[in-house]
DNA sequence: ATGTCC
């Protein structure tokens, strides 16, 4: 078993592992004691894929593992990686294999009062609308132009169909819309694509409704749309079918094209395409392109879940609060070697948290920041928070973006059964509805870490704050 | 995460 690299304690809830070796940059890993001692287990490889990652070309300034940190495909789930635009790498096991995986979060004019007694109906509603789990079939019917015009445009194309207004593109990281080249996805992928525009996706995906269970800060909700008991809805899921084989292929492709480079990598899995060849450039056109369409998937949930609660509740404004990444790299603006420069930032399970002031923060939440939707498991406590003054010092703009398995999926299935899981959930007045009883106890609560504590340092580090915690009241899955 | 192995 390899020895895990050396941590210094640099300051409260922050740690270095120095540059030593192939490194060309340290390694910054944030997290308070108890969530340092889980990355340091016997055999996790947390610690040793961000030094992996340190070893990058053109990476600048540290690698950066987050609270969540958790061993993932090459690069930790749960980190950042900011590279030179020029001298620069880009490396899909650094974004994920799904694409633009990320979390909305919709307000409705409801109150928590206004639901209760109408769980059920509201949950089978759902259920009904929206398609959860493997396989075909989304919300959106979408052929072969739609799909070559989702993944060009993103929500522009969707506002152009009048699956989406102006205001959810106003309120949606990069509005929603990515240089993305159709042309780039590969054949497989698109095939793939095509009939999954609005399907929810299975694993810890979930259309969750929840209420507003506590405020922290009273004038950033406000400015949010939220405030106590408003009933809410949180969507979590991704690029689906077509993400997963875009990664996959490019990763092939980038092994095909760089022998050597594969040869000489730390760990494989870390494989890169140097920022200047044409094959790093057809990757960020497909990238993007996956990205677009999380992003219309994410969407054409939405207007799902918008035709749900006209019909059972007669509301007509359900509005986005924003809708925010997890997996995706982007050309931003941050200071390196005491300037400000353009580089290519990799977040891989981890969430953009700029704080007030910056450009790419919606005009309507540019005073206080962007807003951050962290969710917890199925069961738990989800939680909303604002991009912090120390996050483009600390983390290139970044916080976390959940929290990660304790048990496995094969051991949790074996220790759970999925009636008594629904009914002890339900006795919490928590409603849940998944398409196989193996998705409820592969999910369970308690086979997923504590969410708070990474809330409770992200917040102490000022990358992110806390501005409210929701609970679930009825939740779809796969 | 994922038509959970081309």
């Amino acid at each position: 078993m390899s020895e895990h690299p050396q941590l210094e304690r640099v300051a409260a809830n922050v740690y270095e592992i120095a540059r030593t070796g192939d490194m060309r940059v340290p390694v910054r890993v944030y997290g308070s004691e108890p969530l340092i001692e889980e990355m340091r287990l016997e055999g996790d490889l947390t610690l040793t894929q961000g030094r992996n990652v340190a070893t990058l070309p053109g990476i600048q300034k540290f690698a950066v593992v987050l609270p969540d940190g958790h061993q993932g495909y090459g690069f930790p789930i749960g980190g950042v990686a900011a590279v030179d635009t020029e001298e620069g790498v880009i490396s899909p096991g650094g974004i994920g294999f799904d694409i633009n995986c990320g979390v909305r979060l919709l307000r409705t004019p409801l109150t928590y009062d206004d639901v209760v007694g109408h769980e059920q109906t509201l949950v089978e509603r759902l259920f009904e609308t929206i398609p959860c789990g493997l396989g075909k079939g989304g919300y959106l019917d979408t052929d072969m132009d739609d799909l070559r015009g989702i993944l060009a445009g993103g929500l522009e194309w969707m506002r152009e169909h009048e699956h989406a207004t102006t205001h959810d593109i106003d309120h949606c990281e990069e509005n929603g819309s990515l240089p993305g080249d159709p042309r780039k996805v590969p054949p497989e992928a698109l095939t793939r694509g095509l009939n999954q525009v609005g399907s929810l996706g299975s694993g810890n995906h979930f259309l969750e409704v929840q209420r507003v269970a506590e405020v922290y800060d009273r004038e950033i909700a406000a400015a949010f749309g939220l405030e106590q008991d408003q009933v809410v809805v949180m969507i979590h899921s991704g690029s689906r079918g077509l993400g997963h084989q875009t990664c996959t292929e490019y990763i092939r492709r980038f092994e095909r094209s760089f022998p050597a480079i594969a040869e000489s990598l730390p760990d494989r899995q870390l494989i890169y395409a140097p920022l200047r060849e044409q094959v790093a450039d057809d990757y960020k056109g497909a990238m993007y392109a996956a990205a677009n369409y999380a992003w219309a998937n994410r969407q054409a949930m939405t207007q799902g879940v918008r035709e749900v609660f006209e019909r059972t509740f007669g509301v007509t404004d359900v509005e986005l609060v924003y809708d925010v990444c997890h997996n995706v790299a982007k050309e931003e603006r941050h200071q390196v070697n005491g300037r400000e420069d353009e580089v290519l930032v990799h977040r891989k399970g981890a969430t953009r948290a700029f704080p007030a002031g910056r450009e790419e923060v919606p005009e309507a939440y540019r005073d206080v920041g962007q807003p951050v939707f962290i969710p917890g498991s199925m069961g738990a406590s989800s939680y909303v928070l604002c991009g912090g003054d120390r996050s483009l010092e600390l983390t290139f703009g970044s916080t976390a973006h959940g929290a990660g398995r304790v048990m496995s999926r094969t051991q949790a299935k074996r220790e759970y059964d999925a009636g008594e899981l629904q009914r002890t959930l339900r006795e919490q007045g928590v409603y849940v509805r998944a398409r196989s009883g193996a998705t409820l106890t592969e999910e369970a609560p308690s086979a997923y870490k504590d969410v708070d504590e990474v809330i409770r340092v992200s917040d102490a580090l000022d990358i992110g704050t806390k501005v409210a915690r929701t609970r679930p009241v009825a939740n779809i899955k796969g």
